[in-house]
DNA sequence: GGATACTGTAATAATATCAGTTACAGTTGA
DNA sequence: TCAACTGTAACTGATATTATTACAGTATCC
């Protein structure tokens, strides 16, 4: 799985944590455990996928736009690791003579296309909110 | 998705379309369109779990040693690419003081076992049998 | 027995992908 | 006007992936 798609969730986990304000990219970096300069990336997709919303400027940084129990990662998949499953790499060749490698390509892609239709439909049953209390019990423990 | 992967299925799936012999690492790599070695090694793997039989020597090759249609994609993903989906990578830290830092990479590596669980249940539904016969359906068309 | 055609495996080299850093223009608030 | 942000692009370095080369081991055929 696509890394951005990790620092998306925990992203928006740390912003459902503290919905009273905003957080910073270089606060969120630090609480991910990166550079402010790929949260930045990261929340500028999450922005036009309408989760965030950004105020530039002095005292700016991101905040929720959304109900963190409405958010599925199914959404978040979605916006930035939809695909991500099939490999870039697609074995055979459409040109050969044989059956297998000639039309093995388009056969696997269809399998790594249900493949992701599985996942997302697995994500679709899991919101950030849930993700935030599931946090906050491991706490306990 | 590790591309192995791929080059274990298409393998399987050529080797079942030719019941008869055997193929040649060669044979395999140039129908697969890689190189020998590394189908050499992924039929290694394959030959410790039982999928296939190597017979070295002069004239020999792999050869299948299971009915194609009992071979789902779900043995060959367990084993040579189990655990693929979640990301080498980690968020958080346990040692930060924050809640959701230190307690996201646990969370985390849930929902992808999760994911794992969900994408084997999708591959235990293929059979290798049902590819060649999809692929010859291709074919047709 | 010896030549030939294979597998098995390690080591290395080439290439592609991914992540971190630096730099700077644009925006906002005090 | 200054300070603190975001948004991006370009560059660098690290890491992972793939291909290549090399060679020992093994079976077959003559």
């Amino acid at each position: 799985m696509n890394s951005e798609f990790v620092i998306a969730v925990h992203s928006l986990v740390l912003l459902a944590h503290r919905p009273e304000g905003m957080a910073t990219s270089e606060e969120i970096a630090e609480n991910v455990c990166t550079n402010p300069v790929r949260v930045r990336k990261v929340m500028g997709c999450l922005r036009k996928h309408g989760f965030i919303g950004t105020r530039e400027g002095s005292g700016g940084g991101y905040r929720l736009s959304r109900d963190p129990d409405e958010v599925t990662l199914a959404d978040v998949y979605r916006s930035l690791a939809a695909g991500s499953l099939a490999p870039s790499w697609c074995s055979g060749d459409p040109e050969k003579d044989c059956v297998v490698s000639s039309n093995m390509a388009e056969v696997m892609n269809a399998v790594f296309c249900g493949a992701d239709r599985q996942l997302e439909a697995y994500f679709e049953g899991i919101t950030i909110g849930r993700m935030l209390s599931q946090v906050k019990a491991k706490q306990q423990a």
